[in-house]
DNA sequence: CTATATAAGTCAACGAAACTGCCCTATGCG
DNA sequence: CGCATAGGGCAGTTTCGTTGACTTATATAG
């Protein structure tokens, strides 16, 4: 194998003599580089194992949401990854096709899907967490208590207000709550 | 506009009697969910501009690296963002078009094309840039200083260790560094 | 009870962005 | 001179997202 390729000597000219607003604009730009590649080898970890079963990352996030909060409908699926009601169809169809997700009509109403994962769709979303899970308990090792709750709040003030109020949903919905 | 979706009341059951093991494995399974919501908001708050102009995520992340270290060569911007020649062609064929991006011989190895933003191309990064510095700025404001600094630790930790080093280098690079 | 609204599924077509495998040219270097 | 390297290009495929229109079943309001 080649080395790791060293990007040489570059000529970067930062804004001559700026230093006051300069430096929050790094740190920005920083961010743009850790969100692209945290999340890329974050993904990646489990990708190769989805690969392997002819599946794809769409799947995975299917997996992962409805195990976290089984026999929610297809509406909150669809809310939640924020895609078109086909896009979402073609992979739910594989997920039910290889028996990793049921689907069950609602008793409160009957037009409603409810989505749960099976043994074998349970089974193998425990695999792909367990990827990941290696990565980030590395990372939350290393980072410490502190960095980790820093890391949680950053990240949710990234992400949308109505992406922030979905995650809270999803935080309180594993628990036994009994429709009345 | 219709409610939030209000993924209703869910009959989840967490292990029964399980504790200890179960909150960090909570609290793994939510850091899935902050990246996935974060990465697709954040890239998001840019995508709509791309749009506009007939450019997609792989042209932003082209025009970020190259606007990052100013004279990086080809090679350099397919270790950094790990996809094939023939993928990145296609993006960098058509940012040379658009006029956004510019080409070089190699000063000391002529077989190298160097890339440097054009104008117009450094132009636009920076509108694209400024969207997702709102995003940023807000998030980072609100979580405060020490929290910024864990999510930094927590982000370089979940990338690989080959990805690590490569962050390293750029924000080294951006320094007037003359070869000899 | 009828009318309308909603949840879900479906068809057809399209587009962005990744991939593979193979080949070519120009340049650098031992 | 001969081989390795940097870059470009062709042809075909896959995944995953899109739009728009349509169907079926069920719920609910009047």
């Amino acid at each position: 194998m080649p080395g790791p390729a060293p990007l040489a000597m570059l000529d970067t000219r930062p804004p001559a003599g700026t230093t006051h607003l300069f430096l929050r604009e790094e740190q920005m730009r920083q961010a743009q580089d850790l969100l692209f590649f945290a999340y890329r080898d974050f993904t990646g970890a489990a990708d190769r194992l989805l690969d392997e079963l002819g599946l794809g990352r769409a799947h995975h996030r299917a997996l992962h949401f409805i195990g976290r909060t089984p026999g929610m409908t297809v509406g909150d699926l669809l809310a939640i990854l924020r895609v078109t009601k086909q896009s979402l169809a073609r992979v739910l169809s594989i997920l039910v096709e290889k028996g990793l997700v049921a689907q069950s009509r609602g008793r409160s109403d009957g037009r409603q899907r409810l989505l749960t994962l099976t043994e074998a769709g349970a089974a193998l979303e425990r695999r792909l967490f367990e990827r990941q899970r290696e990565r980030l308990a590395l990372a939350y090792r290393e980072a410490g208590g502190p960095a980790v709750e820093g890391f949680r709040r950053v990240m949710r003030g990234i992400m949308d207000p109505a992406a922030r109020a979905l995650l809270d949903e999803l935080e309180r919905a594993p628990r036994p709550g009994n429709p009345p």
